[in-house]
DNA sequence: ACTAAAGTGGATAATGATTATCCTTATTAA
DNA sequence: TTAATAAGGATAATCATTATCCACTTTAGT
């Protein structure tokens, strides 16, 4: 039970186009690159995040992607959400049925208490936004996001 | 990202030991067959609850298990534990080490969030215990819970 | 002492989800 | 028209989970 690792490449990715100034946009090659992702499969993440409308896409000579919506209204959970899909942390497997023979389909007796923990979770993953990512790692890395601000600025297009 | 279908599994399977009387042992395929589970399988997931000390086994003819602590000293949370192991949720794969080529390990900018997190997902998962839950299932499901425990008394040795 | 029923532990296979690659098509700036 | 890019489908590689099998140990009953 881990989250996958496309959730924590997403944030950064996220992050490195919070980076462009506005109408620019980044080839979703030099973002894998950043990451050292492989190229192909990070681009099907990058597709879930156009999807769940947190990036828009520009196809063609001089196209790539940029953030759709402002830092401080992408959340966490928004990306985490966008990677994993809404299917819950638990899903009961019908175990108390078989044992107990019922006919309706009430349900397991786990099922509240782990979607309240689930709930609780995605709560914390709520309070945090890009924007808010943002600030701590300039504030905490000072030079060297610099540094990548600058090889973001070289590689960006339009 | 999904829970073990062994977590409600192993829940079911003590709630199942919980109805034995004192001393009385239930074999390891008595157990599995009530839950639908692979025997084979589920045996494995019986020996994590041993390691875990939340039951304990008994070797021989007239084997098996039975519980090893009272049932209000059974946090669900335990049974998670024992199944899934100490892992935590997310683990950072230190891409942002990469980004900015930092050199001291100093940490990804999600993992403190995601502990908090989790921590509240495992506070909700402590408060619920055996002892709850039975109650629960015996105040929700009466008379089939009856034939249950007539069926485990039939099949229990010692 | 022998047998049968049970748990233990190791090796290994089957399944399924995640990650990765490849190829074809569509879009657009030059 | 060309070249660089995203989109999308098919498929492979990798890895975790689930499942099976077998040799071994323990113990009650005879």
């Amino acid at each position: 039970m881990q989250m996958k690792t496309g959730v924590e490449q997403s944030v950064y990715a996220i992050l490195i186009l919070n980076m462009l100034p506005d109408k620019a946009v980044l080839p979703g090659e030099a973002i894998s690159q950043q990451l050292g992702a492989s190229p192909t499969y990070f681009q099907k993440l990058l597709r879930k995040l156009v999807s769940a409308d947190l990036i828009t896409s520009v196809p063609g000579v001089k196209g790539g992607f940029k953030l759709r919506k402002k830092p401080e209204d992408i959340r966490v959970y928004d990306i985490y959400l966008a990677i994993e899909g809404q299917q819950s942390l638990y899903s009961s497997s019908g175990v108390l049925h078989g044992i107990l023979e019922l006919e309706d389909d009430s349900c397991c007796l786990l099922t509240n208490l782990m979607e309240e923990a689930e709930s609780t979770w995605q709560s914390v993953l709520k309070r945090e936004t890009i924007a808010s990512l943002y600030e701590d790692i300039n504030k905490n890395y000072q030079p060297k996001v610099q540094i990548l601000q600058a090889v973001v600025k070289e590689k960006m297009v339009l």
